[in-house]
DNA sequence: GCCTCTTTGTCAACGGTGTTGACAAACGGC
DNA sequence: GCCGTTTGTCAACACCGTTGACAAAGAGGC
């Protein structure tokens, strides 16, 4: 009964990921994506509470472009890695969005799908329910707060990053040596390399901190 | 030469900071600050490039907050836990500065202090430059990164997380066993305790990762 | 067929934001 | 006393999320 709909959930977030796809994250607001999909701005809010609700099932569709499904042959921990990387990879295309699917868990279904591949490799690395829960937020906290750190970036290209870095590696190497003994010498080897490898490596020392010297 | 300066960036800095202590983060405009301390708005621009550049400066005054000076008898790796959790717990203060802080090194006093301390601590361990760094970045990432995780939740009381944190386990408990098998069986212990103590394992995680097996 | 109820999209508006450009005040140097 | 420079003020621009009143358009009851 009532009006028929010209709009639903499902038609305006499509409308939203075409939007962000093509503009940014930024570029999704209620006046802009009104008038993408042909709508009053007003209009979306009689199918979302807010534009926050809005960017969390956006945030979700692109959660979509994470598999997790497992592979053959993968060691567990491969397959945590594997995992970690990709949903970073996502984080890292929509940082904007990002921001509001890790304020908390959306429980949306792609969210839903990944935790539940997360924590069927930690069973599957012999990490019970009790175990199994900090090392999942572990993981989680790693991987989805080095996203919100690099996500700065991750718009430029590989050749400006690369020169940003390098002016801070500068900034760090031309302090005061007398009070910053230490960031001096280590400045040539801060933010070398590509922020993927940075976390990779941390990601790799969280995975063997989680299970210590054991198969 | 030129009309005599009525502002600066320190008295910029230090309004900005009261109207942030009493009224929160999300006061920090150009308006309620330029009201604050009787000036019009458009006169910030003058001492700063933008707002996020005044952002930048009152995190960096918030992060004058964490201690890093060395404690006797601290073994380095209790250093690092303390000075990390430290600077987790004032970025949880105020979230919406910690996102501008997290960004990018600022590389403002403060931020360059607690950079030093923790790259002291890793020489300490031994670690020597080309090792100390991205051990840096792996500790600064889960950090800053699970602070912003948690930092939604941060301004409720611990009545209201708890019972926040309960409904989400109940969300996954109540799962399709069959979909999401593992989510459901580890669902009591998702989101237990507080947000504290996750972080903690996770950090403490991470430091043993870190160092593998050694003293 | 009509009348009513409910849903849904439109419209205009409110109060807020960062930011800019023109202008005036107030100094130092000549 | 003028001149150039700095600095604060003012008004305005272009946005933003959100809301309340209103109109369109179907469904159900009679």
């Amino acid at each position: 009964m009532g009006r028929p709909a010209a709009l639903s959930r499902k038609m305006i977030v499509e409308g939203a990921v075409a939007l962000v796809a093509e503009y940014g994250a930024d570029a999704l607001t209620a006046r802009r994506l009104g008038e993408a999909i042909g709508c009053d701005p007003s209009a979306l809010y009689r199918h979302f509470a807010d534009m926050s609700d809005l960017q969390r099932a956006v945030g979700d569709h692109f959660l979509g472009a994470v598999r997790v499904s497992a592979r053959s042959n993968e060691d567990w921990r491969a397959a945590l890695r594997r995992i970690c990387i990709a949903l970073r990879a996502v984080q890292l295309q929509q940082p904007r969005l990002a921001v509001l699917v890790r304020a908390a868990p959306t429980r949306l279904a792609n969210e839903l799908r990944i935790t539940e591949a997360l924590l069927r490799e930690l069973s599957r690395g012999g990490f019970d329910a009790a175990k199994a829960a900090p090392a999942y937020h572990a993981l989680v906290e790693l991987t989805v707060g080095s996203s919100a750190i690099d996500a700065g970036l991750a718009s430029e290209t590989w050749t400006v990053r690369r020169r940003i870095y390098r002016g801070w590696r500068l900034d760090y190497a031309a302090l005061d040596a007398v009070r910053f003994p230490h960031s001096v010498v280590v400045a040539p080897h801060l933010y070398a390399g590509t922020a993927d490898e940075r976390f990779e490596f941390a990601l790799d020392a969280m995975i063997a901190g989680l299970a210590p010297c054991s198969g």
